[in-house]
DNA sequence: GAGCCTATTATTAGATA
DNA sequence: ATATCTAATAATAGGCT
């Protein structure tokens, strides 16, 4: 069984689009259901379908009314205040993607450098292979790992004043960790970085915005894009 | 830790509660979009809380309104037509759940039934021990495993035409498994069994209509049920 | 197509920072 | 309050009947 993550997309196989849409809007139903019972809110959904002729609301009839009248009758402004539209929702989920995907590999590469520094102090590689923005990160790397190992020291002489270390003197940091490094590294990692929705992955092409089809194809006009 | 399956009810911490309500809508929010853009139907949802002045909607004031219009526009009978309302939505899942526990008792009594010939059959116990409806129950079980062993041997003589089976022919059923064991079977159980909403759990003692808080208490008029 | 099953994925309650 | 984490619950895609 090949149980495949479902892709974000208008699903263009007709009966799996019923069945999904069956399933899911049962499955909303009941969240409305539950959003408002548990937290004590007035909610509504109302949901139009080619399988329906009639509109498919909740809670009631009457519930939606008295909330649709409620909306009605907010000046245009303060209606749209906090309203929250196709766009600016994908653009929230995109920059918190963003903000993982960075985080994820500031991640990866903190350990693919500890790695490379084990790697040198059992000597199976060795720095000369080295290009410039790693020998960056990995003084970082060394720096930090220095300093942890000072603060183990210090504490270790305060909990055992009798004790002898044997070359476990305080050592210095081959590098600093000051600003100037941080300027050194190389532009294109920094760049990346911070920010990478500059490269390939912002709104700006127009990309997120056009309605794809499961299959991979392109439409425009999407038949129900609003 | 332990975390413990949430009462379906008004949530009474307030804290807690306004938590609930920041995810559930978030996640409410998301959903209404994949079934949205995954089917590609028009559906919206509004939101009113105490936490903002102004509803949330999706997917945007324009959106909505378009909904609203062509729901306004429908006489009221088409309106309700599909409509689900807090009763029936209820109602249906009681339903369900009740089917469901008819089902579990069913596989249960199987279950047990099984351990109890099991018990017999090694000399752990005895059928004198029991009473009549499980006696009833024990034929039915021990009925179908004969039929079962029948068939077995059945296939075997065709499969290996030159088997010998010593002390293997087929047997004979004790019990019959006809309409009249059915109807010999202890009234409770069969009633339990065919009508379990009958005994505690419909909807008619007015229990599952009234909202309660979470710490059990029960509320009337709830400050937000509709 | 409607229902049931279940491997997977998604949501979220409660804890913690 | 806000964010993050994770164990646990809930939803559901794809198969099957």
């Amino acid at each position: 069984m090949t149980r495949k993550k479902v892709k974000f997309a208008f699903i263009t196989n007709d009966s799996a689009r019923k069945a999904t849409f069956k399933k899911r809007k049962k499955g909303l139903m009941k969240k409305v259901n539950e959003l408002s019972t548990l937290c004590g809110i007035d909610a509504c959904a109302i949901i139009y379908s080619p399988y329906e002729a009639q509109p498919e609301v909740w809670p009631s009839n009457i519930g939606v009314q008295s909330v649709l009248a409620q909306f009605k009758r907010m000046p245009e402004m303060e209606q749209s205040k906090k309203m929250v539209n196709q766009e600016s929702f994908i653009r929230q989920r995109i920059t918190k993607a963003n903000e993982q995907l960075k985080k994820q590999i500031k991640e990866n590469r903190e350990k693919e450098m500890i790695e490379v520094m084990y790697q040198c102090l059992t000597g199976k590689g060795s720095i000369t292979n080295l290009i410039l923005p790693d020998l960056n990160d990995l003084g970082g790397l060394v720096d930090r790992t220095m300093t942890d190992i000072n603060r183990r020291i210090e504490s270790l002489k305060k909990t055992v004043p009798g004790l002898v270390m044997h070359g476990l003197e305080k050592r210095h940091a081959v590098h600093n960790s000051s600003a100037m490094d941080g300027m050194q590294r190389t532009q294109w990692f920094t760049d990346w970085m911070t920010n990478p929705s500059d490269h390939n992955l912002g709104l700006g092409q127009g990309y997120e915005m056009t309605p794809f089809l499961d299959n991979g194809n392109q439409i425009w006009p999407h038949p129900y894009f609003p």
